[in-house]
RNA sequence: GCCCCAUUCGUCUAGUGGCCCAGGACGUAGCCCUCUCAAGGCUAAAACAGGGGUUCGAGUCCCCUAUGGGGCACCA
């Protein structure tokens, strides 16, 4: 496809942890950007000083980045368009809002906070639509200038026509018709001098080139009022692009900060640095996030960052709301990490053990990727899985040690046959040792699955672990032998 | 209450008027493989919200209803 180079942007407003549905509209703009040979940009939306944190520019910044998201403007990198933080552009949108003034599409409002609230309130008990009166609208130039004059605190309002439609145009819902006595003269610079985001974006868009906008579908209904902002100053829109919002699991709604919490308590989360704690690799987050509300065809269903580029397409995006699977987002996790090269995961796997209090030296690690690799859902159950590689002794209790339909009589004379077999064995694999324990195990009357299960509880302390050929050759014969003895004196009590 | 959007298996989705008694994936159930756990393979149950049109023919187009979602701030 032979698409003209995209500008794009993501234009998160730092009041808050980056999310998966911040990613995803991240991820859609950087994808065409990337596939049309454009350009992405980031650019931070913080003209409401009341409601900025800071701390949350950085996270934004290294969660995109652990996305595997590069951008080529913005605040941390520059470019032509610089600034690329709105609350440093403050004096550009004011020219602007005066333009409109001038050209007759805003007037400057003088309206206390109190008489809108009176308003609204009335409105409210008419079971009217709470919209604004327009007493100001109609202010006399004499009047409003000697009020500027004496310093009265203001707003400034785009004015909407009272009558005939507003017309706009989505590239996933065509055309959207809007009564104008159903809006609003919404305000579009507030009384401390900041523009809103409805004024301040579409002065950015157009100054940075943007040629496609992605936002979620939240934003429709102040779409019109976009539109009439373009038209207003006789700019070229851009393709507007509105996919829905994610739903919680229950499809019920959009998330909540309560809900969030509560979903933290059982081990998921919508937020990338949780995501990346809790061991999912952001290949999955993104091959996950990317096919809620987007789709290649009928079956290809695994993606890399690569493949994305390469096959996303605007007009497979779906307009309904999709709701978040995380069993799905498990499978995709799996997926990824048995995609991994083995030397990078057991590079991916370190600081997991490390978290968990563990040391765990590279050349274990390297031993241990291939068969995590097949077993691994998440990233941190590496340590639980697999603690007793990097442990001096394990503790197994008897109930570890004694496999069922067999006694504990039973599994001490396991134990202390298998330990003659090893110790008399020059290897550890399946045909060395594997050979006479299944040998032992029909000797004894009992299942393989017996045998092996005394020595895994003894060798492992676990119930459930890896391979145990494959296990006790990683951990080399001096340490099984210990460990079996260990066993033996346990059943010995 | 008003405005707007959406509506295919439990969930994510394919489907752009005949190829659909609706395909894939996750999840679920069963079987196979198997030293446990996984991974893998096979099989099964499971959906076009309802009603009217248009058409020779509708999941696909139109209308109504219902349901779900989003929005109604000097937030974004």
């Amino acid at each position: 496809m032979s698409t003209p180079p995209a500008r794009v942007r993501f234009a998160p407003s730092p009041t808050g942890r980056l999310h998966i549905g911040g990613a995803r509209t991240a991820l859609y703009n950087y994808l065409l950007a990337r596939q049309t040979g454009g350009q992405f940009i980031l650019r931070f939306e913080d003209t409401d000083r009341r409601r900025y944190q800071p701390e949350t520019e950085q996270e934004i910044i290294d969660g995109l980045h652990w996305l595997g998201l590069t951008w080529d403007e913005g605040p941390d990198v520059g470019g032509p368009h610089a600034p690329y933080r709105q609350s440093e552009r403050k004096q550009v949108y004011l020219d602007y809002a005066q333009r409109l003034i001038d050209g007759g599409h805003a007037y400057r409002c003088f309206c206390t906070p109190e008489r809108l609230d009176a308003l609204r309130e009335q409105q409210n008990k008419e079971k009217l639509p709470g919209r604004y009166d327009g007493l100001c609208r109609t202010l006399a130039p004499e009047t409003v200038a000697a009020r500027l004059a004496a310093g009265e605190p203001h707003t400034i309002r785009f004015h909407i026509p009272e009558e005939g439609t507003t017309t706009v145009h989505d590239l996933l819902r065509g055309e959207i018709t809007f009564e104008n006595r159903n809006l609003d003269d919404y305000i579009i610079v507030k009384s401390d001098g900041y523009a809103l985001y409805h004024l301040a974006v579409i002065v950015d868009d157009h100054l940075m080139e943007i040629t496609h906008v992605i936002r979620t579908a939240e934003w429709l209904p102040t779409f019109p009022l976009h539109t009439r902002i373009y038209q207003a100053f006789g700019w070229q829109q851009p393709v507007w692009i509105h996919p829905s919002v994610f739903l919680k699991p229950s499809g019920k709604g959009k998330m909540s900060k309560r809900e969030s919490a509560e979903m933290a308590q059982e081990g998921q989360s919508i937020f990338l640095t949780d995501l990346q704690a809790l061991g999912y690799l952001p290949e999955a987050v993104v091959n996950w996030i990317a096919l809620m509300g987007w789709s290649y065809d009928d079956r290809t269903e695994f993606f890399q960052m690569a493949d994305l580029i390469e096959k996303f397409s605007l007009d497979k995006l779906n307009p309904s709301p999709a709701a978040i699977n995380f069993s799905k987002f498990d499978h995709f996790n799996g997926l990824h990490i048995r995609a991994l090269d083995t030397d990078d995961l057991a590079l991916r796997l370190k600081p997991y053990f490390a978290a968990a209090g563990l040391d765990a030296d590279d050349a274990t690690l390297h031993s241990l990727a291939p068969i995590l690799q097949e077993r691994l859902k998440t990233l941190d159950e590496a340590p639980e899985m697999a603690g007793f590689f990097f442990r001096n002794r394990v503790s197994p209790s008897l109930e570890d040690l004694v496999p069922k339909g067999a006694s504990q009589e039973q599994a001490r004379s396991v134990a202390q046959r298998a330990l003659d077999i090893l110790e008399a064995a020059p290897g550890l694999d399946h045909e060395t040792v594997g050979i006479p324990l299944r040998a032992l195990a029909d000797e004894m009357g009992l299942k393989a699955g017996q045998v092996f299960g005394v020595l895994r509880g003894a060798v492992t302390g676990q119930r459930i672990s890896p391979p145990l050929f494959e296990s006790m050759e990683i951990i080399g014969k001096e340490l099984v032998l210990e460990r079996v003895r260990a066993a033996i004196r346990i059943l010995e009590d």
